[in-house]
DNA sequence: AAAAAAGATTAATGAAAGATTAATGATATT
DNA sequence: AATATCATTAATCTTTCATTAATCTTTTTT
C-alpha cells in the first residue's frame, strides 16, 4: 500500500532517528535514514524519493540548509521539518522555504503516519472520475448517470430507480428490508412511501425482465430479495 | 495574490471566527465564515472554494459530519481541522477523513497562514494543462478562438457557450451536475443561473445537431450529459 | 373457506423541472 | 449617437416523475 512511497529520514538523534524508522517501516513505508545533511544531500543525488523528513539541528548541515538545496537539486520532491525548535519564527522559516508540514517534538508516531499519509495521498495525480458500475445479471447500472444498459439497449432511469437499484443489487441475493429501503431513500417508513416502493419495484421488474436469471422477489411483510439464479456468478 | 482562493471558515465562537477571518482578509484570502454546520453545507451547494477550514465543535452538526459530507458532495475540496480538541483519537480521526491538517487551538494566526499557503500552493499544479483543440463527434472547439467547427462550417461561440461545451466534452459521457457548471461558470448556483444555463443548453443543441450521434440529454434534477452514441470511439 | 392484510400492476394527477423562443438591457464597437 | 453583441430575464409550452388512486392477485390469519 505505501510500498511505492520510499522516504528519507535525516535525524541525528540516533535513539528517536531508529525509533522512528522501524516503526514508519512497519507501517508499510520504505524508509531510509541518515544522520547527516551531507549524507542527504548525497542520497537526494542518487535515489528518488516521495518525501523527505528533516531535522532541524543536525551536527554538519541544518535541515534549513538542507530544504534550500533541495530546492534547486530536487524540487519535486516535498519534504517536512521534525524539529524541537518549536520558536515561531522557525515554522515560518521552515514553511517559507516550502515545507508541507512542520511537526514539533515530542512526537506521537501515529499522528505522525497520519501525517504522511494525507502528503503522500495529496501527492497522487489527480484521481481519475470514477465510474462507479453496478452489475447484476447481463446488465450494468452506472451510478453516476443512472443508465441501464442491457446489450444494447439503454435506459435511462429516474433518480429514485436507479437508487433502489443500486440499493438491492448492493444487496444482491439477500434481503433489503422495507424499512432499510424507504428509511434510506424516502428518510421515513410510513404507509404511504410503502405503497410507492411497490410501483418502484414494479418498474424495476420490468427493466429487468430480459434476463431471466434475475427476479425481485417479495418476502411477505419483510422487504425484496433480488435474486440472481446463475450460480456461476 | 491570494485573490482566486476563496476560503470557507467553519466556526461559531463569535470572536475567533471574527478575529480570524478579518485576519485572513488582511492577509489577501477571500473568506466566507459562517457558524453553523448546515449554513456550510448549504454554502458548499453554492459557491466554490479552495479550502475549507472547521472547527469540531459545533452547535448544530459537528466538523467530522461536515467533511463525511463534502466527501460525497464535493470531494475535490481540501478541508482541515481548527479546533480545541487535541485528543489523539480525534487528530487521527481527522485524518482518516481525509483532513490535510489538523491544527490544534490556541492558534498562531501567523503560523494558521503559512500552513494555509502551503496547501494552497501544493494545488495548483494539481490541475491538467489545458486542452486547446477539444473533439467531439465531427465537431472540434478552439478554445482560445471559440470557433466550433464542423466540415466546412465555423460557427464563432459566445464566451459563456464555449465554457459550457468545453465542460461537457470534457465530461464526455458522464454527469456533468448543474451544481458544478454553476459553480465553475457562474460562481454561483442559483434558481436564475440555472435558467440561464437552461437557455445556453438549448443553443448548444443547435450548434451539435449536424451529427446525429451527439445529444445533450438531461437527467431530471441532476445535469446534463453529453452522449457520443458512436462506440467505436 | 372467508376475511383481512399485503403486494402487484397500471393508470391518473399535479407540481416541478426543462425546452425553446423572444424581449430586455447593459456594455462594447463603430 | 447609432449599432452590435451577448448574457440575462421573461413568457410560454412541454416533459418528467414521484405520488396517489384504483383494481386485481396473492398470502396470511381467523
Amino acid at each position: 500500500m505505501n510500498s511505492d512511497s520510499k522516504i528519507l529520514l535525516v535525524e541525528d538523534d540516533e535513539s528517536l532517528g531508529y525509533l522512528l524508522s522501524e516503526y514508519l517501516k512497519i507501517k508499510g513505508f520504505e524508509i531510509e535514514w541518515v544522520n547527516r545533511g551531507k549524507l542527504a544531500l548525497d542520497k537526494l543525488e542518487k535515489e528518488n524519493f516521495s518525501l523527505v523528513i528533516l531535522d532541524l539541528m543536525l551536527p554538519d548541515i541544518d535541515g534549513f540548509e538542507i530544504a534550500g538545496k533541495m530546492k534547486e537539486t530536487a524540487p519535486e520532491i516535498p519534504f517536512l521539518f521534525l524539529t524541537a525548535r518549536s520558536l515561531k519564527i522557525d515554522v515560518l522559516k521552515g514553511f517559507s522555504l516550502g515545507a508541507v508540514d512542520y511537526i514539533k517534538k515530542p512526537i506521537d508516531e501515529e499522528e505522525l503516519v497520519a501525517r504522511i499519509q494525507a502528503i503522500l495521498s495529496r501527492l497522487q495525480p489527480a484521481k481519475l472520475p470514477e465510474q462507479e458500475f453496478l452489475k447484476i445479471g447481463d446488465y450494468e447500472l452506472d451510478t453516476n448517470t443512472q443508465q441501464l444498459r442491457h446489450n444494447q439497449e439503454n435506459y435511462s432511469l429516474t433518480s429514485r430507480e436507479a437508487e433502489l437499484l443500486a440499493h438491492l443489487i448492493e444487496h444482491k441475493n439477500q434481503l433489503a428490508s422495507h424499512k432499510e429501503i424507504l428509511v434510506k431513500l424516502w428518510g421515513e417508513n410510513d404507509y404511504f412511501n410503502r405503497k410507492s416502493l411497490n410501483v418502484f419495484i414494479s418498474r424495476l421488474r420490468k427493466y429487468l425482465q430480459h434476463d431471466g436469471n434475475l427476479s425481485i422477489e417479495n418476502v411477505h411483510g419483510k422487504g425484496f430479495i433480488l435474486k440472481d439464479h446463475d450460480n456461476r456468478k
